[in-house]
Parts: structure tokens; sequence; C-alpha cells
RNA sequence: GUCUCCAUCGUCUAGGGGUCUAGGACUCAGCUCUUUCAAGGCUGCGACACGGGUUCAAAUCCCGUUGGAGACGCCA
């Protein structure tokens, strides 16, 4: 039989990091077995749903590398049909019409809770005779459909917990309908994966009480019961559930914060499950060759952006060049660069002069705005501990030694350096700084003489000339 | 409160009876490299929640305790 697993947001306007943990899971699942992974749009909640938010999650899926092979579906695309699995229902003795009200509910919960009981639905109206029930429908009194649960014990088999079992008295005799005749989520859930012949539901743990009321829903309605497999959390700092209020959960807010898809990829696909040894590295076909939902742990796991971090940055480091070009070419433009006015291999070597330093790629901008534009301020900090009068001198010796060069390249910039260095007995770093100051305004940045290889002997000139001569001191 | 799940360094984890004085990675500290910052290399700090079993032998199996989390809606 084919492996058939599905991914089911609802649109609440972000592609969670733990939907979108579940997805890849499912999606590598799917690769794996060579079935199909299948997007599901749960819509049914109109007020909270928008065409706009259904094309986040899909635009955050994407971002991922995540391709579905069918879908998306919208469950309000169905909505009408529910209902056609009523008078099958009704059959099977198994549901029953509820007349209780909200407040009712309320009421009689709020004793239970009062009283430290669990609540669960007192089945007052399963007491109700035929001619009662038929009595109040046509008075026109509002309804609900329940499911009625038969006295046992409900398990299953769960593919990263084993064995999960329940005793019949703990599940309610839930709601099927509601009174204004939608169908309650486990419903549709239900419906919705039996109709798509999904063979395996793979989720969050937070969905193991849900099974149990579904398993009862499958049994109601005749289907095969899927193969559940229950995936552990992913956590906040404070082992929490990651939610909005934990800080950022939007899988989208992370690429605009810079950060690259493989690298998330890589990183939520170890929360929660690991091949084994010590190998951290994974593109996505590796990923896909190795997963196992046996290897997944019932351990939640905390989202330790410290390490997403790192990740990222190693990841930004093997990152080619042309890539970089298209991914950073928007980003330079908000900084008023636009990329294409220079040259192709200008900008390669300006690239691979900080990339080792991004953890990032929005850091790109300020890490090489001197690249781009003249220098018209000086750190302060710096200018006080690298420059003085004396060192001003140098530097315009050493400019004018290097306009006389007639190959610029990082060797023989630092040639000319050392070997002005050791001719006035200086360190090397006493003209290094101050002139790293000179040309970036800063203490900080990439190797100097590569830098000066880049910028160019003209510019290099120019900046020092502007240093030199200005009364900054 | 009830039910369910979970329990190895601060974090992600390896470990599936002996190879464990518990390995790797992130973080942190130090050293090193060095023109700065990073990156790199090296070193260090740092864990089997507790108590009972089972066994010649337990981080590994069983039970209990404790602790943590999740679910308990006419939300999804």
């Amino acid at each position: 039989m084919e492996t058939r697993v599905r991914i089911a947001p609802s649109p609440t306007g972000y592609l969670h990091v733990g939907t979108a943990r579940t997805a890849l899971y499912n999606y590598l699942f799917a690769k794996k077995h060579s079935g199909k992974f299948i997007l599901r749009i749960e819509d049914t909640d109109r007020e909270r749903s928008s065409d706009e938010m259904t094309e986040i999650i899909k635009e955050g899926l994407k971002w991922l590398g995540i391709d579905w092979d069918e879908g998306p579906f919208y469950q309000s695309e169905y909505f009408e049909h529910y209902r056609e699995y009523i008078p099958l229902m009704e059959k099977t003795g198994q549901v029953y019409k509820c007349f209780c009200t909200k407040e009712e509910l309320n009421e009689r919960r709020q004793k239970a809770i009062d009283d430290k009981k669990a609540w669960r639905y007192d089945r007052k109206c399963l007491e109700l005779s035929d001619e009662e029930v038929k009595k109040r429908v046509e008075r026109g009194d509002e309804f609900v459909y329940r499911i009625r649960i038969p006295e046992g014990k409900s398990s299953f088999e769960d593919m990263v917990h084993g064995t999960i079992e329940k005793d019949n008295s703990e599940i309610d005799d839930f709601i099927l309908f509601r009174s204004d005749g939608s169908p309650v989520y486990n419903l549709a859930v239900v419906i919705d994966d039996a109709r798509m012949n999904i063979t395996h539901v793979i989720r969050g743990d937070d969905h193991i009480s849900n099974t149990f009321k579904q398993i009862h829903i499958y049994k109601l309605l005749g289907k095969d019961i899927p193969q559940f497999g229950h995936l552990p959390l992913i956590l906040d700092e404070h082992k929490h559930k990651l939610s909005k209020r934990s800080g950022t959960v939007s899988v989208l807010a992370f690429r605009d914060m810079g950060i690259l898809p493989e690298a998330f990829v890589n990183f939520i696909a170890l929360i929660g499950w690991n091949p084994g040894g010590d190998e951290e590295y994974f593109t996505m076909e590796e990923l896909i060759e190795k997963f196992s939902m046996d290897r997944v742990t019932g351990k939640g796991g905390v989202f330790d952006i410290k390490k997403l971090e790192w990740m990222n940055a190693k990841y930004i480091t093997q990152c080619s060049n042309e890539r970089l070009y298209g991914l950073l070419k928007p980003i330079y433009a908000e900084n008023k660069i636009n990329l294409d006015n220079y040259d192709r291999h200008f900008i390669y070597k300006i690239f691979d002069s900080v990339k080792e330093k991004a953890r990032y790629i929005n850091e790109f901008p300020s890490l090489t705005d001197f690249y781009f534009a003249d220098i018209d301020e000086y750190e302060e900090k710096g200018m006080k501990k690298y420059i003085n009068p004396e060192r001003i001198e140098h530097l315009k010796v050493l400019k004018s030694r290097m306009e006389a060069m007639e190959d610029y390249t990082e060797e023989s910039i630092e040639d000319i350096y050392r070997a002005y260095a050791e001719e006035q007995s200086l360190k090397a770093a006493d003209v290094i700084h101050p002139t790293r100051l000179a040309l970036t305004g800063r203490t900080v940045g990439p190797s100097l003489f590569k830098l000066m290889e880049i910028l160019g002997s003209k510019t290099v000139s120019e900046r020092l000339t502007k240093f030199t001569e200005s009364d900054i001191l």
C-alpha cells in the first residue's frame, strides 16, 4: 500500500516552527518510503482564516524546500459534506442528540471543578426517551450530536511511544456536530484523513488525547485506522510548548532575519531526532536517506537559537557567491546599494572577505558598507588608541610607496608594510591599525591587506589622502 | 484536579546489560593562531533525578517516588 502522509496546518497567519518540523518529518517519511506528502489547510474556522494566511504557509514550506505532492486541499471545500455521515452514524446507535446548552454545560463543568472532580459530559441527554427527543426536535430546540463512548479500554501503537492505552471512562462523550450543524475538529480530521487514504498520521504530542477520540470516530465510521506517530514538542527556553509568547516562532521571520533555509532545516530536523553518531550536518537528501520514525525521541526539545545561529554561520561560510548574490541583492537594496552597479568579481571578493564573520546573511551590508561608500566618520575610541601625528606621517609615506606599485595585490601590499615597519623599527600593527581606521572608519573588519586589494589602489590612496590631510586630530 | 507522555552536561544529543573513570555538538571560560573581529586548533567547566528490585554485572530492564510537560472547549 502506498504511504500517504499529510500536514494539516490551520492558517493562523504564520508557519509555526513546530508545524514546520512536523511537516519536515512527514515529508522525509514520505520520501523515504516513496509515498505521497499531502498539504491540507484546516480552514474551517472562517473567522480566523484567509487566503493570505494560507499563502504564508505555502511560502514557508516552499522556502524550506518541503514540497507537497498533492494539495493544497481546503477543509472548507468539503464543509457541506460532513453531515452526509450523520445517517450512517445514527444507524450504529453510537451517537445521540444532546440538548444541553453551553450555559448549562458550563455550570455543571464549573461545579465539577469546584468539587474537585474530573469533568466529563454527564450523559444527561442519553437518558432522554425517543419521544422526548422527537418532541424537542420538533419544537425546534437546538441540539448537538455526541458520540457514545463504549465501556472498555482504547489503545494504539504509536510509532514513537509504543503502546498507549487509556480507559474509555476517561474519554468524554464529545460533540461530533455543533448546534449550528458544523463538524467538530476531531470529526473533520478523521473524515478527511480517511477520504485521502492517509496511512500514517505524524503530528505533535499534543494530539495524543485527540487520538483516542479519533480512534472511536474511525470505528464509528467503519474506516481503517491509520498508524499514529506523535512527535515530542519543540519547547522554549522555559521548557514550555513553543508559542507566540515564547518569542519568534514564525518560520518566515527566521528567513527575514537572515537564516538560510538549509541551516534551518538541518537544525529543526535534529530536535527530537538524530540518526545516531556524531554527524550533524545533513542536506535534505541525506535526511531523507537517514530518516526513520524509530529514531525519534520521546522527549521534548528546546529550540536553542544559539545553536541555530552557529549552524547558520557554518552554512553561510559554505554558501556559493552566486547564491549569496541572489539572496543578498534585495537586502543590499534595502540599504540603498544596488549590487548590479558593481563588477561581479568585486562583489564576490567582498563576500569572501566577510563570509566567515556573518551569523545572519542580513549582517552583510553593515559588515561591508565601507567597500561601497567613502568614509567620513572614524570610530572615536580607535582614533584615541591608534592615531597620533607620527603615525599620520607613516601613512603618508606608505601611501606614496603604494602609489609606485605596479601590481597591487594582498601579498605585495603586505610586503611594503612589513618592510616599512622593519626599517622604522615599528610593529606592523602600528601601521596596520591606523590604515584600517583610515580606510574603513573602524577598528574591526576583514583582513587589512585583502581588504586593500579589493578596494583597489585608487580608492586606498584617496581615502588615505583624505585621512592624512584632514584635521581630524 | 484527572488522564497521558517524558526524565543523560545549562541546551541538542550518543548510549539499547559489561567496551562508560559516560562520547559528540552548541553555550561559557582559558590558551593558541593573528593586523582587529570572527573563523580555526587545543584545553577546561559540566550530566546518567531519587529509591527499590532483576542480574555475576545497570545510564541501559522492571516497579515506585519525585520532577517536568501536554491534553482536558459547541478552538483547531
